[in-house]
RNA sequence: GCCGGUGUAGCUCAGUCGGUAGAGCGGCUCACUCGUAAUGAGCAGGUCCGCGGUUCGAAUCCGCGCGCCGGCUCCA
């Protein structure tokens, strides 16, 4: 006679069965049946095979590919049916490591022989084959010294690696079929259940993600639970494609990256000129308005100041150069300008806050590797500010900065946020008490408001940590925006100072921050965010005028000058082309409005609109139009997107 | 910086076996004066990324360098 163990199910319910059941077996002497796309089971809150046996009393559910956990599971199982397959085409490949991650998987190979992209079709046909031989994953667990000597005499180096350095014990191990894999778990029952997949791309990555150890093969692919699921995956990323700001912006003439002029240097057209300058201008009112005292400071400085303020010791990625004799750096970074800005003359507590703007164009010496049109450049504006303030003012004025963030990227567009906490780095200036206090005067800001945020461990600056907001644009993907850091450094490191309350001398605290990050990066997500058709209030032209006959083009000058007038950014097609042709190149730059002028609207008095957003209305009223117009630019309403 | 891929007209791309370069779009010229997503004809436009090598001969094969693309590491 067995022993029982009671099950409570998802429903309430609750039976007994014999201990070492597994879920299916539970749900079927319970009378129910395995749901549809079930995945995993969840037995008290851990998720588990379901081909898991049952040991002990506890509440029972059924996961499936809709839930997170369900579909990490999944993916996973995909990457080690993957890895089987790898095996099978190249048995010396040796496996790293594995995981499933946001989109999909990976698998990381030590291998001589080169993967390339067009080995792929032969890895996906593997994989086909070893789900249809629908292989059952089986989970055991071994003491690590069995494991060690199991995957020695595999020849898995990595995986001996890996377990050489975990303290746990025992172990677990996955097999299917002639494959084993170290590996937590859980997985799929079978290899059968992996239904759509698809390889997407080989890489190299480095072992355990440090560029001194040697480099590996990755391999990326992603599944889901259904065809019509991978097909809308795929389908999103041709139309992330299509608004891939590198091929948008040359095309709406807003900037260009050429070989002649640099790598990750960035020349603005005439077209994103504008853009620009609207933002910039947006930007310094907005400033103002909060306190904020807009400052320039020169490109280059002498290096005795990065000395200072530790960029040299941090072997920050910076341009040096000499003249006469003397060295000079170009500036990474504007803090060091503001600093002496305070410091021009003696401050008073009564003073501080004192906030100091600049739209501050900064070099950094980018590796190759990492550029990435405007996302990723060498040369780049940061709308950059820094805030002195006495320790006490400190997180008010964090949070107010937090506040000024979110504010300006609802202005944008943007309503979806992550937000990350970023700790101290190896590589670093100060106190560990220092770093303590700051990092929690952030956290402290961060609970002001109740905003959620995942800690970045290591991930901040050499001289302060960190908050950094990442917007989620309209196809949902992450971007990296404003900053705000915390830093008690650089303050004592310029011996900086004001006079307290007590008429003795004390060192402020400072805040560096931005609200968009940098310009360059941020038209860089605009574009992609809005796929080039921008609101109103940033398009570089609002509004072209076709006229259709060049009879209508002294009539539709003035129309131009009466919208300029008015403060709209009006251009008119001359060309001697069909209608037709000039609204499909309206169209193509993505100009919000076009505006057709011909005999009838010269004998009416008024203009035939067409709008990006679908509008097509004869005989409309040019003031009241312009109005409307004048309306959408100030609201800085964003379109449907 | 590292791994892999890639580089032909302003753009997108074709170019066979190594035999001296082509299309579409765009541009320019001419004609057309046109009513809501491509009017027609003609013309111009090339350091085939750069340098070196192999060869009688290189866009094509080889080496090195550079740029770009996908990643890694790094990051606003």
């Amino acid at each position: 006679m067995k022993e029982l163990i009671d099950i409570k199910l998802a429903d309430g319910s609750e039976v007994s069965v014999e201990k070492g059941m597994t879920t299916l077996e539970v749900l079927k002497s319970a009378g129910r049946r395995l749901p549809e796309g079930a995945v995993l089971a969840e037995l008290d809150g851990e998720s588990v095979e379901l081909s898991r046996p049952i040991e002990s009393s506890g509440a029972l559910s059924v996961l499936g590919f809709d839930s997170p956990r369900g579909s990490e599971a999944y993916r996973h199982t995909a990457s080690h049916v993957m890895a089987q397959a790898v095996k099978r085409v190249h048995p010396d490949a040796k496996l790293a490591i594995g995981p499933a991650i946001e989109e999909g998987f990976y698998y990381d190979f030590g291998l001589d022989e080169t993967i390339k992209a067009e080995d792929l079709g032969a890895i996906e046909d593997e994989m086909r084959r070893i789900i249809a031989e629908d292989i059952p994953v089986e989970r055991k667990e071994l003491p690590a010294s069995e494991a060690i000597a199991l995957f020695k005499e595999r020849g898995e180096d990595y995986k001996v690696q890996l377990l050489e350095g975990i303290d746990e014990d025992p172990v677990t191990v996955y097999t299917q079929g002639d494959f084993v894999d170290l590996c937590r778990g859980p997985h799929l029952a079978s290899t059968g259940r992996v239904k759509a997949f698809k390889l997407l791309s080989v890489a190299g990555a480095y072992w355990r993600g440090d560029e001194s150890r040697e480099m590996l093969q990755r391999i990326y692919g992603t599944a889901f639970d259904t065809e019509e699921a991978l097909e809308e995956f795929l389908r999103l990323r041709k139309e992330a494609e299509r608004r891939d700001h590198r091929r948008l912006g040359p095309e709406l003439e807003l900037f260009s990256i050429r070989e002649e002029i640099g790598p990750g240097l960035v020349i603005y057209h005439p077209r994103g000129a504008v853009l620009r300058t609207v933002i910039e201008d947006f930007l310094k009112v907005e400033h103002a308005k909060k306190g904020y005292e807009l400052v320039i400071s020169p490109h280059i400085m002498r290096k005795d100041i990065w000395e200072t303020s530790g960029h040299l010791s941090m072997q920050y990625p910076m341009y040096f150069f000499d003249i006469e004799g003397q060295g000079y750096g170009i500036k990474p970074m504007n803090c060091p300008a503001h600093i002496y800005i305070y410091k021009s003359k003696t401050r008073g507590h009564n003073e501080l806050p004192i906030r100091y703007f600049e739209l501050g164009t900064v070099y950094r010496h980018e590796r190759s590797g990492v550029l990435h049109g405007l996302l990723r450049v060498r040369g780049f504006t940061q709308d950059d500010a820094h805030i002195f303030c006495t320790m006490e003012q400190a997180e008010a004025e964090i949070n107010d900065a937090v506040r000024f963030a979110f504010e300006t990227q609802r202005t944008f567009g943007f309503t979806s946020f992550r937000i990350a906490l970023s700790t101290r780095p190896d590589l670093s200036v100060g106190t560990s008490d220092d770093w303590e206090r700051a990092t929690d005067i952030l956290k402290q800001a961060l609970s002001d408001q109740s905003l959620e945020y995942v800690v970045d461990k290591g991930e901040g600056v050499f001289y302060g940590p960190k908050i950094d907001v990442k917007l989620e644009d309209a196809l949902g993907r992450l971007w990296q925006g404003p900053t705000i850091q915390f830093d008690l450094q650089l303050p004592t490191r310029f011996e900086m100072t004001y006079v307290g309350a007590d008429n003795q001398e004390h060192t402020p605290v400072m805040i560096h921050r931005t609200v968009l990050g940098s310009l360059e990066r941020y038209i860089g997500i605009l574009i992609e965010h809005y796929a080039g058709a921008f609101p109103l209030w940033l398009a570089p032209v609002q509004v072209e005028i076709l006229p259709i006959a060049d009879r209508h083009v002294e009539h539709s000058k003035e129309i131009m000058k009466i919208m300029e007038s008015a403060g709209v950014r009006v251009s008119i097609n001359e060309e001697r082309e069909t209608t037709s042709n000039k609204i499909r190149k309206a169209w193509r730059m993505k100009v919000p409005y076009m505006i057709v002028v011909g005999d009838k609207e010269i004998e009416s008095g008024t203009i035939s609109v067409r709008s990006l957003a679908g509008r097509d209305e004869r005989n409309v009223d040019l003031d009241g139009f312009i109005s409307e117009l004048c309306e959408e630019i100030t609201s800085r309403r964003s379109l449907e997107v």
